[in-house]
This record gives C-alpha cells, sequence and structure tokens, in this order.
DNA sequence: TTGAATTGTGCAATCGATTGTCCAATTATT
DNA sequence: AATAATTGGACAATCGATTGCACAATTCAA
C-alpha cells in the first residue's frame, strides 16, 4: 500500500513540471529557462544545453495552455464541415491533417451535419477554442452567412472549400465544377446520346450552379436542344433521387442519358432502371459525380467525375496558414483545382 | 481610409473583452463577474442579471483558454484513430462528437495512419494539448503499448475501441467480434456448405482472434472437419485479399465457403471468382465483415456482419465521460456491444 | 586604463479566469 | 438594543509560460 502511494505521489508530480522546476534544478530563472527552451538567442549554448538535459531528465512537457494564453495562438485550427462520413469530406481532413501536422498545428473538427443551426455552433465552439484559423465547407441548408462574422470581424483567418459562400470575402479552393459538367455532357454526347437529362442539386450552392452551367455550355456546344423537362433540381438523397428517376424515365419524352450532380443520385437511377428493366448502358447511359468509394463496384461500374477531397485538403491549409503567418497579404484567393472523368460501363456504349 | 482604421481599431477591441471590462463598466470586482457568469449561490440575482445583461452588451466571449490554465480542464477530448476515411472509424467519430459536443466537450481528432509511430505522435500532441480524456484504436502495426503510459502515468482517463490492448488496464468497447465469427460460419453451414475457409487477418488483434475462434467454435459445434489450409492469415488489403483468392480457389481441395474477416477481402474475392467464372453463391458462398457502405452494391451483394461505429463511438464516450467526471471509480468496464448477419446474396443459395 | 559596446541573465508584469480568505452590510436571534 | 449569523462582494494569489526592461559581466576600442 505505501508503495502505492508512493507511487501515486510520484506520478503526480511527474506531471507538473515546469519550467520553474528546471529553473531550481540549475538555479537559474526561469525566463532563461524558457529563452533556452525556444532556443532564443540571448542565451549561451551552454546554458541552452544545461537546461535541455534538464528538461528530458525531468520528463518536462512544456504546457500548452500557458503559453497559448500568453502568446494568444493556440497552434490549432478549426475545422467545419458537413459530415465526416461522407468521403469527400473524410480525405478533405486527411490532407488538411496531413499538413497541418507538419506544420506544428493541431486540427479540431466539428460537424455541422448540414444544418444551419448546428453550423453556427461549430463556428461558437472553435471561437471559443481561440483556433488561429478555421477551413469550412457550408452546410446544405446555410444561406444566412452572418455566424461567419464571429471570425471575419476579428481577423480570424478563414478559408472555405468545396462548398463556398460568395457574399464572404474569404479565400476558397474548389475543384473545377462548370469543367466536370462539361466534360461529363460531352463525354456522353461523344456516346452518341441525344437527350440527355440533368438532376442537379440545391441551386445556392455554386457547385450544382457551376456543374449545370457546365453541362448547358457542352449541349450549346453541340447543338443540342434541351427538352426543360430533363433538368431537375433535388436535394440528392438516394430517396430524391428514385423520385426523379421516376419522374425522367416515366415522362414521355424519356432521356437517354441522364448526368447527375452526385453518384448517389446516379446510384438511385441504376437502382430504378434495374428494377424497371431498362438496360444501361444500352437505353440509358448514366454519369455521376464525385467518384464515391461505392461508384467502382456498381453493376454496372459508374462513370463519373473524380475531384480529389485530399488535394482540395491539401490546398485549404496551404492557403489557411499561408494567411496566418502573414506570407499573403489581405489578397482573396480561390484556388480551382482539377477534375477528371473516369469511364466506366454505365456510360460505355 | 479613417473609416477603415476606427472600423479595424473597433474590431480589435471587440474581440478582447474580458471579465474585467464587464467589471469597470458595473464597477464591480473581476471576481464577482466571473462567479456571476458561473451562477454562483454567492452572489446576488440582481448583480448575475446585470452582469449578464452587460456581457451581452459587450459582446463578452470567454477566453477558453484563461479558464483552461487555471482549473486544469480543457473541456476536451482527444481521438486516435487509424484512419479517418474509413467508413467504421468515421462512424465512430460522429458518435463520439455527438455526445461530447452534447456535454460540453470538444474534440481533438488524430490520425495514426496505422502507424505505431504516427500513433506515437498523436499521444504527445494530446497530451501538449492538454486533453481531459482519450479515446483510441490501435494501428495495424503497434506492437508496443508504451507511449501510451503517457496518459495511464498521469492518470489521463484512457477508453480503448474496436482495436483494444489487453496489456494496458483501461476501459474498453468492443463489438461481438466473436459472435460476429460464429453467426458468419453458422449462417454458411445452415445454407449447406461444407468446406468453409476463413481469411483471417493479423493475430495480434484482438479483433481477429476473436472472429477466427468464432468461426472455430461454429465448425467444432457442428462438427465439421477443418482443412488447415482453409484457415489464411492476411493484412486485409485489396491485393492481399486476391492472393488469398487465389490460392484458397485454385488449391486441389478448394472452399466452396468463404467468410473473410473484412468487406474489402470479401469484395476481391468476388472480384476474382468472376474473373474466374466461379458462380457466387452456387459454387462458392461469401460472407464479409463490416457491412461497409459500399458491401450492398457490389454484385452479388454481400452478406456481412453490421457492427455499428455509430454506437461504439457513443459507447465508448460514455464510458470515458464517467470516469472523467469520477462517476466510475477504478473499475474497468469492457463493454460488448452486438454484431447482427446482414443476409444478401453473395450467400443466398 | 577608462568608457563604450556586447553578451548573458534576472526581475517582474502579463495573458484572463478562478478561488480561498477576509470584510462590510444586512438580517435574525434573544 | 446588542450580539450572532448570514449574505454579497472585494482582494490578491494563482495557473505556467512569455517578454520588455534593467543590469552585471565581459569584451572591445581608443
Amino acid at each position: 500500500m505505501l508503495d502505492f502511494i508512493s507511487l501515486t505521489t510520484r506520478m503526480k508530480k511527474e506531471s507538473n513540471i515546469t519550467i520553474h522546476d528546471i529553473a531550481k534544478a540549475l538555479s537559474i530563472s526561469g525566463s532563461t529557462v524558457s529563452r533556452a527552451l525556444n532556443d532564443n538567442s540571448r542565451i549561451s549554448e551552454k546554458t541552452k544545453n544545461a537546461v535541455r538535459n534538464m528538461a528530458k531528465k525531468l520528463g518536462y512537457q512544456p504546457n500548452a495552455l500557458a503559453s497559448n494564453l500568453r502568446t494568444n495562438c493556440t497552434k490549432t485550427i478549426g475545422v467545419i464541415i458537413p459530415r465526416i462520413s461522407r468521403y469527400f469530406f473524410s480525405s478533405a481532413i486527411t490532407g488538411i491533417e496531413e499538413l497541418a501536422r507538419e506544420k506544428g498545428y493541431s486540427v479540431i473538427i466539428c460537424q455541422s451535419n448540414d444544418l444551419e443551426e448546428r453550423e453556427a455552433d461549430c463556428v461558437q465552439t472553435l471561437f471559443a477554442s481561440r483556433v488561429d484559423g478555421v477551413i469550412s465547407s457550408i452546410a446544405l441548408n446555410t444561406d444566412n452567412y452572418d455566424h461567419y462574422k464571429t471570425f471575419t470581424n476579428r481577423n480570424i483567418p478563414l478559408v472555405f472549400f468545396d462548398r463556398v459562400c460568395d457574399e464572404l470575402e474569404t479565400s476558397k479552393v474548389v475543384v473545377d465544377d462548370f469543367k466536370g459538367g462539361f466534360i461529363a455532357a460531352e463525354h456522353l454526347i461523344s456516346k452518341g446520346c441525344k437527350r440527355i437529362a440533368h438532376i442537379s442539386g440545391p441551386q445556392h450552392l455554386n457547385i450544382y450552379i457551376n456543374r449545370l452551367q457546365g453541362y448547358l455550355k457542352a449541349m450549346r456546344k453541340h447543338n443540342i436542344t434541351i427538352d426543360k423537362e430533363h433538368i431537375l433540381e433535388s436535394p440528392l438523397t438516394r430517396k430524391d433521387g428514385m423520385a426523379c428517376a421516376k419522374k425522367l424515365l416515366e415522362s414521355s419524352n424519356p432521356p437517354d442519358a441522364i448526368f447527375a450532380a452526385n453518384d448517389t443520385t446516379a446510384l438511385s437511377i441504376i437502382l430504378y432502371a434495374k428494377e424497371k428493366g431498362i438496360r444501361i448502358p444500352e437505353d440509358l447511359a448514366i454519369v455521376g459525380f464525385s467518384n464515391e468509394p461505392f461508384s467502382e463496384y456498381l453493376s454496372p461500374s459508374l462513370t463519373t467525375i473524380e475531384q480529389s477531397g485530399f488535394d482540395v485538403g491539401i490546398k485549404a491549409t496551404e492557403l489557411l496558414l499561408d494567411i496566418i503567418n502573414n506570407k499573403t497579404g489581405n489578397t482573396q484567393e480561390t484556388i480551382v483545382l482539377p477534375v477528371n472523368l473516369i469511364e466506366r460501363e454505365s456510360s460505355n456504349r
């Protein structure tokens, strides 16, 4: 029992080594220890070494809280995303974390669950944590951006990615949705499709507007007239996809190809078509968007537009860290990353 | 320009409202403000209201850093996982975050990328951030657990989930892998399969040991003799799965069913079998483990064992918060969550 | 050799919130 | 009315690291 007590006592002590303990052990002042540990030029090599050795010997671990309080910088960046379980976003986080850790930053992640209210909560949480900067992708139903002023008003660097907000003047990282829409449509055209429908997403989100515009441009370029009924707007869930498929395929003028604004919707279409005995790609060619992990394994496998969440995360972090470290002035950059077409069975005719 | 300057000045000020500013505005002391804000019983309702109103009016936002430093508690929990982009783990994080935020905690996430060295880094990062507790799932190649002593030595609560470590005496949350293995094998037996192979994972991980043991028990229970060649150990990647499939299916005594320790391996088997013209499930029945997002969409769709990452995350967080708030003593609980079989085409014969 | 420049450290204030202790004012008790 | 008990609030120390300034010791210049 005695052993146990002395053990716990020792452990307790061990967890509380401060620069002052080091200072005492070496009979120097705390400020010298602090400077030595920070490699300040005003401390002699000899002292620095002594301090470093003693720090190691005592098992010193700097208390970030104290440091943060004094320096008013936490070496932490906050991330707000709709949902972590979506592959694109978890890939983006992987990229963010990768670069952040390399540069000595930690990452705090908050999920908005695609709810504006939750997003506002996230903003509060991150602000309370005094993050040095924030990377965000906007929730599906957010149409008021005031909560972000918590950051902008206080000059806390903010970078948006993927789902960006034109209303706020910040740097942004997006993929080339316009081009994605364009090459998706042009691909279908090249396969001889004549009646190409498009299922788009919520039109207050730039990404869906751009995919739609890219599609329209390709259609115009090839002088294909569009049946107005062939352009639908949808929240893009599995269920909505089913409804859209039904609406399009049961109409009087059914399309011979569909470009869906995401893979989930494309999946719904495939399932619906299978159920109805519509052959893919012979009767109906399909192109999705995102290259979800499942898209490769669908039957038929899904032609889609690939976008790298990882790259987006890396770029956004680069941008943010540049701003934090004041490498860039007040410039608001918008970086557009490339997309590319992955041809698979669903359009191979 | 003047406007701009005064604006920035104001903004700067706005971001630095402290309890002392409130105190000054009301001609009371900082300690009273602090107590009022914390709803301390020694402050009169009248004063509390005055303080709250002034706080709102000035746009006061508590500085968590200062509070943390003083109270030595950060209201933050750390999470270490192999990789966030795996669905099971991102689901677990969703669960963790959900409950944590509800209880007023933030979450810091670190990825080990299944590397022991990175895992040790994560430990350091989280410790430096002075998290109040840690939830971890061990990296694939970790076989030395000393780095976790950083937490255990200092009585920082630690809970493992899924990939747990028996060497360390902590609370754990796992799914019932043994039972999962058992029902997977028994299901195949019930379908009339006689030569049931199993592709297991690294045997220093409890989850794979348990799945294997469950499988063995089912086989014994039904008096089925096992060809030793029918039990393989694999790192369980796509590529390894292919190799295992080849080895099993080209042997002199090919199995008529395979229970794979994860869905990725099951996928490889399906692809290999298709390539070789082996019919599923007629010639070969397949059961996987995890119910990955893609498993439902494979052709044939994959029978598998479902485990809820979300539930595991919730339970682990419950456990951790109980320990942090000292509701439980030193008890080391191990919670086992249920699994269940999802029957699909790959075994439907 | 003396004053100036340089180098290496220490002192003490500071970041913002919390909390043990003390004191004044108010209310209750006999 | 006098004392005791209670209530509401102020003071000052504290958490641990950082940093402007002061100052002693050393080196350099003339």
